[in-house]
RNA sequence: GGGGCGUUAGCUCAGAGGUAGAGCAUUCGGCUUUUAACCGACUGGUCGUAGGUUCGACUCCUACACGCCCCA
């Protein structure tokens, strides 16, 4: 960077980077040798409870390093607080226990800049323990300033952007990433306890895989191949399932080309589970005590508060069908026509649905539940009896055909899981394949892609079997709060900046 | 896709048809137990971008970009 590149920059920056280029005449500028053997909240556990004197009299030598992100200089004295992974500890410089020079070169540092120091502890007089250094170092040298101290970082796109900067800043953040992080681990330990085998299935795919959704398309160069972004791992399961992997679970990416909201992006983590020799049934209960454990685990509480409702992940959760939902929220509905296809287009219509000539009835009742029902399903509610037109992979119900044994849980409003007892008969998939490819081309790109291999695989006998798909996004955002699924994405997709 | 709101200094925010404001940060000076440290001085801007209206636009109008919220 020349000299004119240099004035042009912000002040700010150009400042620190005449600082940078001092320390490169003085040396190594990026020196990598220094070890610390104590962190933050080590220290506050260890010793934040013992006096002054007695601390003192311990001499407890420790070496702590981190981002500089208070920075309080009393002309021969100062105090800063590095931030490490676990927390900040404060640090208290004189300029007559240090090396000669070395409180001059610290007075020329800025806050953001990452120091390695060693000292002894003790406490200061309002009791904050502090470490009394005798060595300090610069480590990294910061070229851009924090944003302030106070306030912090608030702009929303900037801290979804610079991430980096909303971590440095910001603990709620922190700390909703280790909230996602121990969700994730609860979940494959609950598994693991199971016998359930983890498995990666193919993200890039011929086709689609089995979702009712849009895809992303690629091409694969060499191969000169168009190839999908799968929407769901399920069929890839299902085939490990018939082959004998009887317990399997993935969690992982899936890809919907649809529109960005505060509840979708376009890339999203689920887990998918399948468990043969069990039923739908099954799986409500495993979600319960799932739920119940993680919540307890991970928050110390099954009570979860989310945008000031509160959910109880103690007890059982609710129970309504689909054709229950829509008469509790359409209390005008004439029950005895609930599956009448003309009766069921007059009331989607009133509802102002947008109906297709291929809509069965079906697929009418999920309109109207959609409509209607969804947003008030506010504690946690496992809605039961998805028509079978809606639900192409899933087991028909014994005594009644319309409907499968298939459930979706909501909580606040949201769907955050689905799951069923699993078709695996080969010729009812088959048609049902047949079903999904006549809306297709009809002008339905959401409706799922025959796959010969998949019914070939049933042919070879897919057990009884129940699976379930659970959104770890959402999840995660019901146990830290959070209002967009954008606050617990590391980096939410944004459509890109212009950098100069 | 439609509607509403927003975009002003590095950050957090005021302001307003007539020379662009504050706090923090930076820079300089002072200060050896601070806690948003303090005291003094200074510095910092293409007011998102491009057009238009006007004697004059950061302010009004139009389009666009990006973001947030709501709706489909």
């Amino acid at each position: 960077m020349n000299d004119q590149e240099k004035q042009d920059e912000n002040a700010l920056i150009a400042e620190r980077r005449r600082k940078l280029d001092a320390l490169r005449e003085g040396g190594n500028a990026f020196p990598n040798d220094f070890r610390r053997n104590a962190l933050a909240e080590e220290l506050h556990q260890s010793y934040g409870k013992h006096e002054d004197d007695h601390l003192r009299e311990e001499n407890v030598r420790v070496s702590v390093s981190g981002r500089m992100l208070v920075k309080r200089v009393m002309g021969k004295a100062s105090f800063i607080k590095l931030q490490d992974r676990t927390g900040q500890i404060q640090i208290r410089l004189e300029r007559d226990r240090l090396d000669e020079g070395v409180y001059q070169s610290f007075k020329k540092w800025d806050v953001g800049d990452i120091l390695g120091a060693t000292g002894s502890l003790f406490k200061t007089k309002t009791g904050e323990l502090t470490v009394m250094a005798d060595q300090v170092r610069l480590l990294t040298k910061s070229l851009r300033p924090l944003p302030e101290k106070f306030h912090g970082l608030s702009d929303q796109e900037t801290r979804y952007r610079r991430r980096y900067v909303d971590l440095i800043m910001n603990e709620e953040s922190r700390n909703t990433f280790r909230i996602r992080s121990q969700v994730v681990a609860y979940i494959r330990a609950f598994l693991d306890s199971q016998d359930y085998l983890e498995v990666e299935t193919p993200m890039m795919q011929t086709t689609p895989g089995g979702a009712i959704a849009r895809p992303f398309k690629t091409h694969h160069n060499a191969l000169d191949m168009e190839l999908y972004l799968r929407v769901a791992p399920e069929l890839n399961l299902k085939r490990l399932t018939v082959g004998g992997f009887e317990r399997v679970y993935e969690i992982n990416r899936n890809f919907r080309n649809e529109g960005v909201s505060t509840q979708h992006n376009p890339e999203f983590t689920m887990l998918e589970l399948y468990r043969a020799y069990a039923d739908y049934e099954d799986l409500i209960v495993m979600i319960e005590a799932l739920l119940k454990g993680m919540s307890e685990s991970v928050l110390g509480t099954s009570r979860v508060t989310y945008q000031s409702e509160s959910y109880d992940f103690s007890k059982p959760f609710d129970r309504l069908t689909v054709e229950e939902v829509i008469v509790k929220f359409n209390p005008t509905i004439d029950q005895s026509k609930i599956r009448d296809r003309d009766y069921l287009v007059s009331v989607a219509s009133e509802l102002g649905i947008k109906i297709d000539d291929n809509y069965g009835s079906g697929k009418l009742q999920i309109e109207i539940f959609e409509k209607t029902g969804e947003e008030q399903l506010r504690q946690p509610t496992f809605v039961t009896q998805y028509p079978t037109e809606v639900s192409p992979l899933s087991r028909r119900n014994d005594a009644d055909p319309f409907v499968t044994d298939r459930f979706e849980l909501f909580i606040g409003g949201r769907e955050i899981a689905n799951g069923f007892s699993e078709l695996n008969d080969p010729e009812d998939q088959e048609s049902r394949f047949r079903a999904q490819a006549e809306n297709r081309s009809a002008g339905d790109d959401e409706a799922l892609v025959y796959d010969a291999d998949y019914i070939r695989a049933l042919e070879y006998g897919l057990p009884p079997t129940a699976g379930l798909g659970l959104g770890i996004d959402r999840l995660v955002m019901l146990l830290t709060d959070a209002p967009s699924i954008r606050d617990v994405l590391l980096f939410p997709h944004m459509r890109p900046e212009i950098l100069d």
